[in-house]
DNA sequence: CGCCAGGCCTGCACGC
DNA sequence: TGCGTGCAGGCCTGGC
């Protein structure tokens, strides 16, 4: 599933295909996607002319000139850039076509992914408004990380994967950064000392920025989220590894359910 | 054949 | 009353 570092990594490929070039149409093969709106991007998107592509968390946001695409690929979403003629495959549910012959297609197994289009300012978008700071920006740091558990009783698991909270911390990396700040997942996220959440914020911000400079290394033109990027090359220290020895210490790895999720970490290195 | 994985929105229940 | 919070359901299909 696309975390934040393979979302970022789709952007800066899908970029220089995109900036500067117009959509002149789209084909929708299957409207069935979260939110809904996908329909009406083959009218909306017949001559709009890009300007640049952002990213907001896990959204990417394509900007034009009469508004904005935004894509979500959920769980098992990927785009990559072909030629227009090239024959779709299943699940191929939907062809951005661009002025250079190409198109973007998004191909989504399990539709949990989504894309529409706002009028108006994304940000103030419904989806995207309430969001919290980026994890990798200055925004985002162990003061903020402290402020935002103080009264929070849930597990410091669930608060970091709160969007309310930081953006793009998905189940794996949430993982290995507590593990990497020896930070027990179920810990009451007000429970954490300061010197944690400054540990804490800093584990998260190394783990997607590992990530992301894996990610970055195996993209050509072709835009993907799926197969072998980012966290399928790093050495997991936790995720998926219950029963197996802890990379530090060899103790067994544990797993739970929390807000099922799977949760794994090492009882011993982590308190 | 049945179950599980997972992002994340949504609706509901609860306590202050 | 309203809000923040926590919890659980729902969406899907490939892979075991």
């Amino acid at each position: 599933m696309p975390e934040l570092p393979e979302v970022e990594t789709t952007r800066r490929g899908l970029a220089p295909h995109l900036e500067r070039h117009r959509f002149i149409g789209a084909v929708v093969r299957d409207a069935r996607l979260r939110h809904g709106g996908v329909a009406e991007l083959a009218s909306v998107l017949r001559d709009e002319r890009i300007a640049r592509v952002s990213r907001r968390g896990k959204y990417l946001l394509v900007h034009c000139a009469h508004g904005t695409l935004v894509i979500h690929l959920g769980m098992s979403g990927s785009l990559r850039v072909v030629p227009a003629a090239t024959p779709p495959q299943s699940h191929d549910h939907v062809d951005l076509l661009l002025d250079s012959g190409l198109c973007v297609r998004l191909r989504d197994p399990r539709r949990f992914g989504s894309m529409f289009w706002v009028r108006g300012d994304p940000a103030q978008h419904k989806l995207l408004r309430d969001l919290g700071p980026e994890p990798l920006s200055d925004e985002f740091n162990g003061s903020t990380l402290w402020q935002a558990t103080r009264n929070r009783s849930a597990a410091i698991k669930q608060v970091i994967m709160d969007h309310h909270v930081v953006v793009g911390v998905g189940n794996i990396y949430a993982n290995e950064a507590l593990f990497l700040a020896g930070i027990r997942p179920g810990r009451a996220a007000r429970r954490l000392r300061r010197q944690d959440c400054d540990a804490l914020a800093a584990t998260i911000k190394q783990v997607l920025h590992a990530a992301l400079k894996v990610g970055g290394t195996t993209l050509r033109n072709y835009v993907r989220s799926e197969g072998s990027p980012g966290y399928f090359q790093l050495e997991l220290f936790v995720y998926g590894r219950a029963g197996e020895p802890c990379r530090r210490c060899e103790t067994p790895i544990k797993t739970v359910r929390m807000g099922q999720r799977s949760t794994f970490y090492c009882p011993r290195c982590q308190a």
